[in-house]
DNA sequence: CTTTAAAGTTAGTTATAACTAACTTATAAT
DNA sequence: ATTATAAGTTAGTTATAACTAACTTTAAAG
């Protein structure tokens, strides 16, 4: 089964939570997406049963391999769209909200495609 | 109760349809839209109670101003995201489809800035 | 005029993903 | 050690929005 907005949502907050952390745990996850803890407990066992994170024994959140490589994915698009709108004028708090929704929505091409023109022209 | 994103594509095919079209159809937007009929009969139903579109009695669809209003606004993001999408190279389809949900993710300041970027550098 | 096909509706199901309430487990403070 | 707080889980609910199956209504063709 594939992995889901919401899911890549999850994946892309542990791996940014991990940045100036160490030890993620729920409750951090809880913060910082501002769900309740019942809605990340069950889908923190769902990214566990489908193999994209683990938990240790002190119920750290590691992201694995393919856990990982969606989060990269995400969070560079997050950064490049909010950046790119940023500096198209928009405010940095509607930037990042815009960025969080529409970096699940482009296919790789298109992403691609904005990537290339950001790097080239706008950066 | 305000209209959400699947609303929103329904609103926006209604107005595309009736540009190359008198009297657009229920069966026309399941074309346009590739759901079921009984999926687009309940949308519509909904759309209609709450005062997006009116049905005559040759079930004609017709949007009100609220409706069109959103219609419009769509229907302008997803041209003009289809637009930059394909000068940065994608292909038209993928374009098209990637424009079709993104369109409904964006603030008015983020397709605004977006825009005012298209009109005076891109297009 | 009757039959068939197209159009539209209704009922019930499914999936995603949030929620609250109530519970357990673990940690920290008195 | 007991109690209070923090962290995490489980059960059940809700909303959105698609689906199929089965139905009705309308329109067209023989």
């Amino acid at each position: 089964m594939a992995i889901l907005e919401s899911g890549e949502n999850y994946l892309e907050s542990i791996l940014k939570l991990s940045q100036t952390k160490d030890g993620v745990h729920a409750i951090d996850v809880v913060n910082d997406l501002n769900f309740s803890k019942a809605s990340v407990s069950t889908m923190l066992k769902k990214l566990k049963d489908e193999g994209y994170i683990t938990i240790d024994g002190e119920n750290h959140l590691h992201l694995s391999d393919k856990g990982l490589a969606i989060a990269e994915k995400i969070y560079e698009r997050h950064k490049v769209i909010t950046d790119i709108l940023i500096r198209l004028g928009v405010d940095p708090v509607t930037a990042e909200d815009d960025a969080c929704k529409v970096e699940h929505d482009l296919t790789e091409d298109s992403f691609a495609a904005i990537k290339k023109y950001y790097i080239e022209k706008i950066k």
